[in-house]
DNA sequence: TCGTTATATATCGTACCGATGCATCACTTG
DNA sequence: CAAGTGATGCATCGGTACGATATATAACGA
């Protein structure tokens, strides 16, 4: 798997930004979808960076505020990115709590059962229309179009499946509290 | 997220195993596609649900092999796998080294592009070729085909999407090769 | 003005992952 | 029959990452 260095890596090679817009990026960019890190894993891994000599750290301008470091990549930094993405890529990873769960389907109340399973469906329903309106707005370049689709329809995989499957679950939930 | 001591709860609560068997199950069983987890986590893991008593290991009738050792869950492990799995369970994680990959298609070689798409691609093909053939020879609970069948939906789901956007990003990619 | 949300950095303990080491048994291949 | 290969099986260790938490300021509506 691509370390965080990596990830940090690759969205300062889209422009200067700070731990916190880095962050962002992971929890509302177009690769929100299929990577991740948080504060704990972004500040150590631009430390490391720095001292490698992949980044640098803008001085900020002293006026106004005091905090927010900017960070940008170096050519060093672009080599080492570029030596990551060429790299075969390991195999994607699913995880998925709500499907643990329901592998046990049959242990649980049929009624919690149809709840959570309603429940997710209207979180990916949600999250659907979101990036509906948001793909027709903002400019992307052909890659992130190409991920953010994949997203989108990976999404609307599982809401199907979902409301799909999700009454044959509860049948046979049903059943079986009524034989014990 | 659902930590390994419960992860192997559940698999213990279908039946008595060993820590390799339970490794097993997360990389061929139903469970695979949506939980994952190496010896290096099952194996303390299963330490520690020994002093907390959520499960025993059996005594290995001294005959034959002396190594393999069985767990078997105790009541105690079924109620705290029980309070897991109605615990709201957090969202979905998808994590691709790939779809990171592709965001920056336009920065890469387009033969490249294509190689890997089409590799990741042909993987897909035969994983779901090979899920078609055992789902209607094993027998599983309700809850085990439901869970493989979102499986299948997404693996499909996700190889037709490479098959049909593929060329796009190519293009892209071999425009942005002549520009530079 | 006061509470809440967003911006922003940072650390600490725990959990987890990948690699590695070791040993045995079964099977097959020369 | 020897030798190698792959599956079974246990276990540890180092590095990495995650989640929770602490702290502080700016902005903004009630």
């Amino acid at each position: 798997m691509i370390d965080v260095k990596t990830l940090c890596l690759g969205v300062l090679s889209r422009g200067d930004a700070s731990g916190y817009e880095i962050r962002k990026e992971f929890e509302e960019g177009p690769l929100s979808h299929f990577s991740d890190a948080g504060f704990g894993s972004i500040y150590p891994s631009l430390k490391r960076l720095l001292d490698d000599g992949q980044i640098t750290m803008l001085p900020h301008n002293g006026d106004g505020r005091p905090d927010k470091k900017l960070y940008r990549i170096t050519p060093s930094g672009r080599h080492a990115l570029y030596q990551a993405l060429i790299k075969p890529p390991s195999a994607d990873k699913l995880r998925s709590d709500l499907m643990f769960i329901l592998s046990f389907g049959h242990l649980l109340p049929p009624r919690h059962l149809d709840r959570i399973i309603g429940d997710r469906i209207s979180d990916y329903r949600h999250l659907i229309a979101t990036l509906e309106v948001e793909g027709s707005t903002a400019h992307r370049t052909p890659g992130e179009r190409f991920v953010e689709g994949m997203g989108l329809a990976l999404y609307r995989a599982v809401a199907t499946y979902l409301e799909e499957h999700r009454h044959e679950l509860v049948a046979a939930a049903l059943m079986e509290s009524q034989v014990a």
